[in-house]
DNA sequence: TTGTAAGCGTTATCAA
DNA sequence: TTGATAACGCTTACAA
């Protein structure tokens, strides 16, 4: 006996593509729904002849289960949604291509959304991916962190619901993962290897006062402080972001130089505000390294497209992406994670340096 | 009378997150779970204070719709799908940008999928994506389209399902849409650009052999045709996408001048291409643009690393995603819509040509 | 304008 | 090992 299910695709005439269903598949096999539904989820309470036949059933009628369906069934698409400030920037492209491909290399899906650097946003962003009941989510980049502990509700709210897992920063909350590189420690190595290699005064241009960006800037003082020397903070400049672009930063850096500013090395948080500064050099034929020395952050492929090369450090992104994606389903398997993993950057040097 | 649905929450102490559902909503409102509905839905057949009643209750319960049921029910969860070759990318991932962008200010969803270049992987994506009932995918770049018809049937076979777009790519069939810039154009004004300010021998660097890369060498040849000069075939070059990198290039070119080929402009298929052609300028102590000029394609951030800047063709990427969103979500919507809309490359002169 | 109840296509529980 | 059936939470005819 089949419930009133069974008769539904019956001698219809279909306008549209048949969905052949769990029903169809179950009546022509002869056996029932839940039977289909075993073979389809591998348990092991069904015979290897059942199993078998049902199996050629369905790949004879071209049945592919309705996703929504199970989904309901399950609360689940097996799907991690991603939270990216901004997917044509060339690191968190990067990070997105990493994570992509080990979520799915697991069979899960990405949803994805963009959410631009507003607070407003990235809030509308993590509710959105809320209300669609993925089963975890990631945020890329500590543009997520707003210095205000009262803003970061937002996230404490969402991990309520999933897990949250923090790319390249640091946040304490349960059921919160972070897992990121260590950017004080590595732009204080690199400060440390301008000073040790001659350099006397490093401008230091950032482009964000968030978490990171503040860590960054923390580790340039730490380089000096490890040295004896005295931080001169006229040498610390901020280059808006939404600003940031190769000729601004160029013409910055003249305006800069034609105040009377002293700078023999550049040292900054983003490779592209250092390929401003080769430009800078250019323009008053400043010759790199010789005049002047220059570091990036990110190792990005920009870093090999100038002449003489950037030295930049690398922040193990490719790491930081996988080991957030181990992390994350890891807590979906009920393991017992850790809440922050710390990578080590590493300065690769290049022609811009001594 | 309510249905037994209506006791599921009841007096039950949860361990988890309360997950409140419209049976809940419906009575707390004293209404039934249609007008609930009704209001989510913006039904105009609900009464003002009905709908005001209902809101607030929605509001104080913090009830929050089950996507997955609701994609169960209208057999859409209102998310399209797309399929990326590589993320990380930089022309991909500004296409990724800007198609998430416009398809969220439409309230759509995006599953995104990094398939890679192999014909294999990118079947079982768009498979993947059609087992996950998106609303309509989109397939970026000419990558996903293969010279032999049947490797295409995956394709059509998507087609089937729902609306696919192809973005900067042609391609004839039912329900397939593309959107596209006249490459072959764009390549031929940059190659004539070259010819009518000098330059005799043009070396083409290509890497890619699709649809769009053999566009392109058509549009070199186009240009000697409409000068009247013939093609020297020795100076048609590919080089293979996998190994690009910056100074493959340079080191390819180094050697090429080595065996004595002669060139005195490069134009290439891709801008990184054309970065590798000035990293070899600088080692051979050639001048830019007086003893070689070079011209790039995509013009994208990279053009603005060199020195000096990279000409470059602008191949309207903003324009061609915005356009693939508008023709899906009008396809969607029941609209008659282009099945190819073409929009027209340009040539930004900057530092690397006369 | 509102309510009733029948889908939607799975999974999971329990009984056989 | 299998089958029957109750969830899952929503949308939407159709009735009232």
């Amino acid at each position: 006996m089949y419930n009133k299910n069974d008769l539904r695709n019956e001698s219809i005439y279909m306008l549209e593509v048949i969905t052949t269903n769990i029903y169809n598949v179950s009546q022509k096999a002869g056996v029932s729904i839940a039977t289909v539904s075993r073979v389809l989820n591998n348990s092991p309470h069904v015979s290897a002849k059942t199993k078998a036949h049902v199996l050629a059933v369905i790949e004879e009628s071209g049945y592919v289960p309705n996703a929504f369906a199970r989904g309901l069934g399950l609360n689940s698409m097996k799907t991690i949604g991603l939270l990216c400030p901004n997917a044509a920037d060339s690191y968190l492209a990067q990070a997105l291509s990493y994570l992509e491909m080990t979520l799915r290399s697991h069979q899960y899906d990405c949803l994805l959304s963009c959410t631009g650097r507003e607070l407003e946003a990235r809030i509308q962003g993590v509710e959105l991916l809320t209300s669609k009941h993925v089963d975890g989510m990631i945020l890329m980049g500590s543009t997520f962190l707003e210095s205000k502990e009262k803003d970061n509700e937002y996230i404490r709210k969402a991990a309520q619901q999933m897990p949250v897992v923090i790319l390249n920063a640091s946040f304490t909350c349960e059921n919160v993962y972070c897992v990121l590189c260590d950017e004080k420690r590595a732009t204080m190595e690199a400060a440390q290897y301008l000073l040790d290699t001659g350099c006397k005064n490093i401008l230091y241009l950032y482009h964000s006062k968030n978490h990171n960006g503040l860590n960054k800037l923390a580790g340039y003082r730490a380089a000096y402080e490890s040295r004896g020397l005295p931080v001169n903070e006229s040498l610390l400049r901020f280059f808006a972001q939404d600003s940031v672009s190769i000729p601004a930063v160029r013409d910055y850096l003249v305006g800069l130089h034609n105040k009377g500013l002293m700078f023999d090395a550049v040292l900054s948080s983003e490779d592209i505000l250092s390929v401003g500064a080769m430009k800078y050099a250019h323009v008053l034929g400043k010759t790199i390294p010789g005049d002047l020395s220059i570091i990036g952050y990110n190792s990005s492929p920009y870093s090999l497209c100038t002449e003489p090369e950037l030295t930049s450090v690398d922040n193990k992104l490719k790491a930081v992406s996988q080991q957030c994606v181990a992390t994350l389903l890891g807590v979906l398997e009920g393991k017992e994670m850790p809440q922050k993993t710390v990578f080590t950057g590493e300065l690769i040097k290049r022609g811009s340096t001594l």
